[in-house]
DNA sequence: TAGATTGTTAATCGATTAACAATC
DNA sequence: TAGATTGTTAATCGATTAACAATC
């Protein structure tokens, strides 16, 4: 008899990106030799509340100590768990355009566990080589390839125009979350996770702001 | 007498945020040549309430038609002047490594009025010259040569350790909007408009997700 | 024990949505 | 006029915050 599946507590978006901020502040204490952080100390640094903080936290479990804080490594430790960085995830890159290229080149990301195995392209003169050990393969065989290298992760560095196409093939390749840089709304599957990063609707905010200014 | 400043309704973050995708949207059905279109049916291609679609447009103003919906090209124009897109905005771009080379390569901004007018890097081995016309400077001069070009939006593409040193350079110099690259909280005065798109962050949102389908 | 800080409940705030009178 | 759709009000929902008993 199947169990009914277990009802997850919903968590806030944007908990999730606070859990993220926290772990790299948690970092930072942890490297600077603190050993305990109190949830108001840690809240103004990024001028939020503490009981936020104490909260955001809750949704997972009791990490702290009454009267004395959360003990820095420990807390780090949960938040590396919870955010699943305490292991190694393979990534395609698809697109090795200007923005596809800056973002392989950029370490950063392989020293937190996320590493682009493969690179994807249409363009046959970019296709057949490798850059750094990583092959670029051509779109020919997208889904044979995720699969034998068990990728999960996606990243769209595609022009708009091409973008529905590509997610379509690395989710019929079994991705399960797609990071798109395309300037437009893609369509997935409800089981997979879509992160959209607009760098068109950054600059449009920023000019709005700037618009107000003034008046 | 200085008249009291004029209190505008505070918009909701999101609200500017969706403008944007409205606008994209809007430009599409003109090329299409659809020249009406109802809060119902412009809702339903971003999964939006209707409701929701009506109330982000009359914090600015009243643009529709009842009975009708609204015309495509009067309410793209609208936007495009709440957005402030119906100018040309030079940018300052910090940091010519990987990302910001690919920032600045990246066409699709120009297009959309804002365009990189000079390019800072502290590495003298790229300064001195120009790209497509666009002059790569030291960091010596940044005030003077932002105020020498009315520069009021910056972007940082530079590490983590140099980011809150290239902010404050780029404030002092007169920015008003900053877009950060760079995987760091930064602090700016009240009245300079801070946008942070964080890669890092993206990723590990990924992760969770994905650490979670599993259970 | 006295002081500090958590985990949690209840109050507050703000954003989303349903409903509908106004009106094209 | 009948039908459609807006602009807007009021209800709902969800996230943030204040307050405090529990407890180190």
């Amino acid at each position: 008899m199947a169990r009914p599946a277990y009802r997850w507590p919903k968590v806030p978006e944007m908990t999730i990106h606070r859990l993220s901020v926290y772990t790299r502040c948690l970092r930072e204490l942890e490297e600077d030799g603190v050993t305990t952080i109190s949830s108001q100390e840690l809240a103004e640094r990024f001028n939020l509340n503490s009981a936020q903080v104490r909260k955001d936290l809750t949704y997972f479990g009791e990490f702290g100590v009454r009267g004395i804080g959360y003990y820095v490594t420990r807390l780090r430790g949960e938040l590396q768990k919870i955010l699943g960085l305490d292991r190694e995830w393979p990534v395609a890159l698809v697109g090795f355009g200007n923005l596809g290229a800056a973002l392989f080149h950029h370490k950063g990301f392989s020293r937190q566990g996320f590493k682009i195995v493969v690179i994807f392209d249409e363009d046959p003169a970019k296709t057949g080589r490798e850059v750094e050990g990583t092959p670029i393969l051509g779109m020919q065989n997208v889904g044979r390839e995720l699969r034998a290298r068990g990728i999960q992760i996606g990243v769209v560095a595609v022009p708009a125009e091409g973008a529905q196409a590509v997610a379509d093939q690395l989710v019929a390749g079994g991705v399960k979350a797609i990071l798109n840089f395309a300037p437009t709304r893609l369509r997935v599957r409800r089981d997979v996770r879509l992160q959209s990063v607009d760098l068109s609707i950054e600059f449009e905010t920023l000019s709005f702001y700037l618009t107000r200014l003034g008046r």
